[in-house]
DNA sequence: ACCTGAACACCGTTCAAGT
DNA sequence: ACCTGAACACCGTTCAAGT
């Protein structure tokens, strides 16, 4: 009765995960929405978040599909669940220190970026779900309050909020890019190919591209993102004015 | 025999969209690689990426899906071309001046999302795709040459690039999502249920969350574009010393 | 209340057969 | 060379029926 079936932001207080706790018969055969997120969960490490299909999930429970929309509204939500449950492993630097807001605020952004490499392309979920389940909101209390620690103002800490999350999500999937779709082989062969192609282009079409053939597909991906991760906290720092009193260990 | 039919790095020189010309015995019962992304990009302005598939677009040519192989590989492959003639849409500033590079790259930036915002949810294909076809080269040439032009060094221009897109290809893409999702109406609705919910969090437990539930839920869309992209702009711009020969008119 | 088999309405892709 | 019908192996979801 409680449970909303609808969408995405749900009633607030003490929620539980699946149904209430009750004394399991046969704990190898029931089904429960735990037992279903620990299943898809398995299947997304395994093969991918294509991979995770009703069919495929509910086979793994030794069931069918239609058995699964007892706990589950939909593919969708199951999916949503999943993706809530990869978020909890990301850690969250308590307490947070304002004289380290930045190298925290990184600290969220690096450890977000490990924990979606660890599980296939959920990254992919998540760009599409502005996640809101109950593993999402430790995180992003977190970062809002880590920037309004640094005297970030709410305003500008609200779309920083987003601004990061779109930024190592966005990152984690095309990085799973290259492990999960068809098109690429591994990612060396790739770039070498690419950097072919670029510099074998007409140098007077494209001469920029020719020119930078070389460093175009060369880059490292932890490079990458920590010059972007520091371009943004930086931009961001930079709306805050300097603290008027400057204490003695300023150092 | 020229059309190489594997992947993504084609060969250079004058590529052909689609077959050789020739005298079309009846306009409207030909098929062709063009006709096909026509009819594939129709479908995606009405109805949105998913509605793309085989099957609809061969019926909105009126023929079967098995027809469609003779010029296109794949659905992957037919996506793409949809997303190579989107991205031909995009304005390119010309020429480069040097001395507006950070806001020539702005509006590069800025067409790339008006362009995207016309064409449904296509951000979601580009953001998997890494596009290097026809449409996406003169677009990549001029933004590294925008960066160059500004002094930036090859490296930092090429990490930017990448970045740049990531960031105006994952906007456009959560923006599509109000439009092209089932879970979420219309914006007002969903960010007026959003507010509801954080502000009804556990004040111990989510303090920030519930203080920001306001900030956090009513961002204007364009203005935190504008926010990330200067960020942005600004901390590359802050990797290019400022030039030594200061000119009399720096006004 | 939970689970199930069977069915419905879709997919992408292949393949033998036509022209 | 291009096109086609039919089939294959998948999807998500529904629904009547079971317990």
């Amino acid at each position: 009765v409680v449970t909303s079936d609808d969408g995405r932001p749900l009633p607030p207080g003490p929620r539980r995960q699946g149904r209430a706790r009750q004394p399991e018969r046969r704990p190898s055969r029931s089904l429960s929405r735990t037992s279903i997120v620990d299943a898809a969960l398995k299947v997304l490490d395994a093969e991918g978040l294509d991979a995770v299909t009703m069919r495929r999930v509910a086979d793994a429970l030794g069931t069918g599909p239609a058995s699964l929309y007892a706990h589950v509204a939909d593919k969708d939500e199951m999916v949503a669940a999943v993706l809530d449950r990869v978020i909890t492993e990301v850690q969250i630097p308590d307490p947070i220190d304002p004289d380290r807001w930045q190298e925290q605020l990184k600290e969220i952004a690096r450890s977000s970026l490990m924990t979606f490499r660890r599980h296939g392309d959920i990254a992919r979920a998540s760009l599409g779900n502005i996640p809101t389940g109950e593993g999402a909101l430790p995180l992003m209390n977190a970062m809002v309050g880590t920037l309004l620690a640094g005297g970030v103002s709410p305003q500008v800490a609200s779309i920083s909020v987003d601004i990061l999350a779109l930024f190592f999500t966005a990152t984690a999937y095309e990085e799973s890019l290259e492990t999960y779709s068809r098109e690429g082989p591994g990612s060396d062969e790739f770039h070498a190919e690419l950097k072919r192609f670029l510099g074998s282009l007409p140098v007077d079409r494209f001469p920029h591209l020719v020119a930078l053939a070389d460093p175009l597909t060369s880059g490292d991906r932890d490079h990458r993102f920590e010059f972007g991760l520091d371009l943004l906290v930086r931009g961001i720092a930079s709306t805050v004015e300097p603290p008027r009193t400057n204490r003695h260990r300023a150092k």
